[in-house]
DNA sequence: TCGATCAGTTAGAGCGCTCCAACTGTAGAC
DNA sequence: GTCTACAGTTGGAGCGCTCTAACTGATCGA
């Protein structure tokens, strides 16, 4: 062991000693308290650095009550969606001197529920979880106990904001975009049960329709992952009848589905035209350049964070706020040849 | 507000009352103890689940003075390869009981040593860093409060330990793959000051000369991100002598790279081949298809956990591990044609 | 029969901080 | 000169838990 590592890390008591004021000046200082004596405070700030003092958090959150800390439960962090709205949360919560622990669901829904736990054993003052999985009663009770806001999925309850993007109007451009290029065999590879893959599958379908497609619609079941895209474009390559183009859930899906593509000896998008959903940073990488729609995401997380902590201090209601999508056209479609 | 929101969250005395037992015993049954009867304990977590009972970890911690966490400060979100580190660590973590908190830094050496001092302010018992940018003396302070990890960069102090790749092995592999395939001309885009960029460099700049290519040696200046990899590419590309081969200091700069050659109407692997580094799932992914040199990503995160807890609990010494990387062949690589 | 032993339980003193009410002393009002 | 006002400071009670030492009855051997 090292033995430069201190014992007993100083106090506030220690700190007021050597000062020789009280604790509780000290606690004024510490907390910027506009009602020291300039000289007090130099003091008080002198003999802190001399001992290299470092209020306690513990201490201070269970005496003050609050923690000014919101715990963010990412459902996975191998997915580039997360860091962008994991950015936007970070910038909102920092500008209103709130404290950010992450913790990572790794896509199960046990380690999600455990996770939630230590926030609430934790006692932070707000909760956001991204791309939850969870059952919506498991969050009802959470949200129960303190403010929780949900982001990629909505919930439309009371006690628990959401932040979404309007999943099916982005489905609806996909199909659009696609359809104004001349394609009409347009499938879908779907998320599942995953967060917002139900209105996306939805926005599909009814564009489909509206567009006198009804009898070219064709869902293949995914799951978001890259393997589920890839199958999904293997299981529609075999089909009797090719698809000029195919909309998948997200974008890591496209990729998958793209490659698989590609491997059948086709090619995007002159054979097959693909179209993803989020516009992460994977697709804006310009060596895969897929058309996708764009979801907000730095400004969903830094909506929800907002609101959330608005929330918490009585300035507002948790609601479930809608932003807009919009299609990034880049180089996965193309006029359809066929 | 949600009036069901609970104003007060019940206690280890509100439990004790129902119980009708003392505060202590309720703690013990809490803590699993196994001093306690059958009965006692029934009645116990009766009252507790009754109240909707859990315990305050401030008010647990700040009594034990200890908190069985430990922070997990990952450098950029946005680069998969602290995901999978940080699976590593969650395993290990898991496996000893520990929780985690983690902070992303967010590229940003400010970000950083806020994060850090979150963690010290917090009395997490341990603290990883991975792919931290911070000086050397910043974590020198930091470890001589608690114990600290490094993931990806080596230290070789005392009191700071680190899981890092042998990255000079690392290049030497790649440079070696290349020069089997029959290339001379290999050039270098390094990672400028990033984690594990300087061995990176080393290794390539000597293997080059052991080789005799010291007279086609080329580094140019990078910095880890797509960007990087393009812009280098770009300037390689004006050269007057073409490389027919590019090593980049990580799996985003070869992307960057690819995409660069490529749009300058040349084809990789056939006019230039490409080699990365980490072999991250962006490497992996099938439409990118990346030559790669593996780090044990998910080992190297569970061996800095393991080794710092083991620290924690005076069971072992803070040390610095060097893995093994390994070259994984994809289809950015093939026999030189020039 | 008596003390020793032991399982089970408890009171009480903290952990390091915040918060409140109350205090001190100086300045200004009259 | 007294009274109020106010800036600056303080003691002490608590936040919800853990931990130590001590306590209470059984149980048991001699």
């Amino acid at each position: 062991m090292s033995s430069t590592r201190r014992n007993h890390a100083p106090t506030l008591e220690d700190v007021a000693q050597i000062a020789g004021v009280s604790r509780a000046l000290v606690s004024l200082v510490m907390r910027d308290s506009p009602r020291v004596s300039i000289e007090s405070r130099k003091r008080v700030t002198d003999a802190a650095t001399k001992l290299g003092y470092r209020p306690n958090l513990m201490a201070r959150n269970l005496a003050s009550r609050k923690t000014m800390t919101i715990g963010v439960l990412l459902n996975d962090l191998h997915n580039p969606w997360f860091a962008e709205v994991t950015d936007g949360i970070h910038a909102s919560a920092e500008r209103h001197g709130y404290q950010l622990i992450l913790a990572s669901g790794r896509r199960s829904p046990r380690l999600e529920s455990r996770a939630l736990d230590t926030f609430l054993a934790s006692r932070v003052d707000g909760i956001i979880v991204a791309g939850c999985r969870l059952p919506s009663a498991r969050l009802d009770a959470v949200g129960a106990e303190v403010s929780l806001v949900s982001v990629g999925r909505a919930f439309n309850k009371l006690g628990i904001g959401s932040v979404t993007t309007d999943d099916a109007d982005g489905a609806r451009m996909a199909v659009e975009h696609l359809y104004d290029l001349g394609h009409r065999r347009i499938a879908h590879i779907d998320g599942g049960k995953g967060a917002g893959a139900a209105p996306r599958r939805t926005g599909y379908l009814r564009t489909m329709r509206r567009l006198g497609l009804a009898d070219d619609t064709h869902v293949i079941s995914g799951d978001f992952t890259e393997e589920a895209g890839a199958h999904g474009a293997q299981r529609l390559l075999r089909g009797a009848v090719l698809p000029t183009a195919i909309f998948t859930a997200n974008d890591l899906s496209a990729v998958g589905a793209i490659d698989e593509v590609e491997r059948g000896g086709l090619v995007v998008p002159d054979d097959v035209a693909v179209v993803g959903f989020d516009n992460t940073s994977l697709a804006a990488l310009n060596h895969i350049g897929l058309t996708t729609i764009d979801q907000p995401r730095r400004e969903m997380g830094a909506a929800a964070a907002t609101m959330l902590i608005n929330t918490i201090n009585d300035r507002g209601e948790l609601t479930d706020v809608v932003m807009s999508p919009s299609l990034v056209v880049r180089r996965t479609t193309g006029r359809a040849h066929t």
